[in-house]
DNA sequence: TTCATATATTCGATATATTGAATATTATAA
DNA sequence: TTATAATATTCAATATATCGAATATATGAA
């Protein structure tokens, strides 16, 4: 009856997603494999952080990697990944659309104001 | 073109993934709307860590709240939420089914034994 | 009021994550 | 061999996360 151990792999697994570069890389290997040359610069970011954040989705099994002579080219492994990461942003948008009708209500921000006598 | 600040709350949005306790309170709420309380007994975690918890996912939306009383009640806001999680469950799962054939291949661990000559 | 119960917040200590710079590795070419 | 290009790793500094203990808040009851 203990899963603890099952939900620390979990989370680790996880870990990935909360951090914005490892997010931004997932959605840019979404174009197909690619050089970490050419995520670098897609990205805008140095190469040797891009390698660390690379080195820790390699561990979890995130991406996948093939060698080309001296270069190295990288996929997400697969494509359900991707798949749950669309659906936490699409949970994300409709927490904040909720948010936002919330504020409506309770504030009047942005609401038609209603007809009030002074 | 700059989807860096997106990157960035989709990231943040994720970032409750990445940690047992709140995987373990997510598949917990799954059984339903619960007390505090009952949470934490659940869990085998003190109160004031589990609400440390609880704040984080309120922030981002992930749980709402239900008070009665003196007791408050969560759930899970989204069904997706945990569709996702699961989701990401599973691709670790084949993730390491994965890595254990390659280590079959690789190293022969847990493989039948090739006749050898000495 | 005052008290008790349930939950939340603050604070300080420790652990983990992120980064740039420097260095190492690996594969090819000269 | 040596040099070069592409990528990875290590290290040290800084930032962020996690935790327990103490304290605060909110609700309902006496």
């Amino acid at each position: 009856m203990d899963n603890k151990a099952l939900y620390k792999m979990h989370a680790d697994f996880c870990k990935f997603m909360g951090n914005p570069k490892r997010i931004e890389l997932l959605f840019t290997l979404n174009d197909g494999e690619m050089s970490v040359e050419e995520m670098a610069t897609k990205m805008n970011i140095r190469m040797a952080n891009l390698s660390q954040h690379l080195a820790i989705m390699r561990e979890r099994g995130v991406v996948t990697v093939r060698r080309e002579g001296t270069k190295i080219f990288y996929r997400v492994s697969n494509p359900k990944t991707l798949k749950a990461c669309l659906m936490m942003r699409d949970v994300m948008f409709e927490q904040m659309r909720e948010k936002l009708s919330i504020l409506r209500e309770t504030a009047g921000y942005g609401k038609r104001r209603e007809k009030t006598t002074v």
